[in-house]
DNA sequence: CTTGGTTCCTGCGTGC
DNA sequence: TGCACGCAGGAACCAA
């Protein structure tokens, strides 16, 4: 389940290996993730393009053309982009670019919530348009009490379903929402509106913090893992965790007894300390 | 506007 | 061994 961390590790990746080269062949698998504006049209917009430099917002990779364009990827949840070579196209592969030098990218997704999109000065098309909506990204200094207060404020909704708004909180998905709202000791099902302002800043730092570190340890591998960096090696922030994935083991914050808990809300399963987590 | 539910999609773990 | 079944979830979309 790429997230932010996840998203940014394959974009550092990316954009060490193909800024400044140019797109030679662009194939597509037989099923399609939904594309824009179709297959044919993206690939008239790739082939022969440069790629300028490799960009991200919230989960939404970004490669930027020298034609102006941008090339928009999003992961969905199982999606994968992985160093390839000419082969036989696999199983759950929608689309390969090779670049002038050789070298040949594969975009895998088997469950197919990924997206494809071309863009044009700052235009979004269909299946990407929540990208105009986002906020600031929680890893950045905009990001802080007030700017996530004025979004939790007066809310009825349960903080965590908020925090996997992308409004509210770009580029957070189900593993780091639980990881921080324990990191800011603050209950998943409470309600927004009822957050305290010194609960709302710990959490609005809490995002920074386990987002900044999630990087640091190149994203979250998990067993059944979607996320996979771009050669295919694991990230290590899953050995880190100290909710998600955790259900009846030890809290890890110092000095708590409590069990780690599960429930789902929202549809999503949700982990937290009932002891450390008000 | 807010809120919550539905939908898409496939691999995998579980139980019989 | 095999099969039905439930679960996982990002985000667009819809209904009230």
């Amino acid at each position: 389940m790429p997230e932010l961390p996840e998203v940014e590790t394959i974009r550092r990746l990316l954009g060490a290996q193909v800024a400044g080269k140019r797109i030679v062949s662009v194939r597509f698998g037989t099923k399609l993730v939904a594309m824009h504006p179709g297959p044919a049209g993206v690939r008239r917009e790739l082939l022969g393009a440069t790629v300028r430099e490799v960009g991200r917002r919230g989960k939404y990779i970004l490669f930027h053309l020298s034609s102006g364009r941008d090339l928009v990827l999003h992961l969905g949840m199982s999606g994968q982009v992985r160093n390839s070579d000419r082969s036989a196209m696999q199983k759950h592969e929608h689309m390969r670019i090779e670049f002038s030098d050789g070298q040949v990218l594969s975009f895998v997704d088997a469950r197919r919530f990924g997206r494809v999109c071309m863009t044009e000065g700052g235009v979004l098309p269909r299946p990407i348009s929540g990208m105009a909506r986002m906020g600031p990204e929680p890893i950045e200094p905009g990001y802080n009490a007030a700017y996530l207060g004025a979004l939790l404020g007066g809310r009825k909704a349960r903080v965590k379903n908020l925090l996997l708004d992308q409004r509210v909180a770009c580029g957070v998905g189900n593993i780091y929402s639980d990881e921080a709202l324990h990191r800011a000791g603050v209950r998943p099902d409470r309600r927004a509106g009822s957050l305290k302002p010194p609960e709302v800043a710990r959490l609005a730092t809490a995002l920074g913090d386990v987002l900044r570190e999630g990087i640091r340890w190149c994203g979250t591998t998990m067993k059944d893992g979607g996320y996979r960096l771009v050669d295919g090696g694991a990230g290590s922030f899953q050995k880190r965790l100290r909710v998600y994935g955790r259900e009846g083991q030890r809290c890890r914050r110092r000095g708590c007894e409590g069990v780690v808990r599960r429930q789902t809300l929202g549809g999503r399963s949700t982990h937290f300390c009932p002891v450390c987590q008000k």
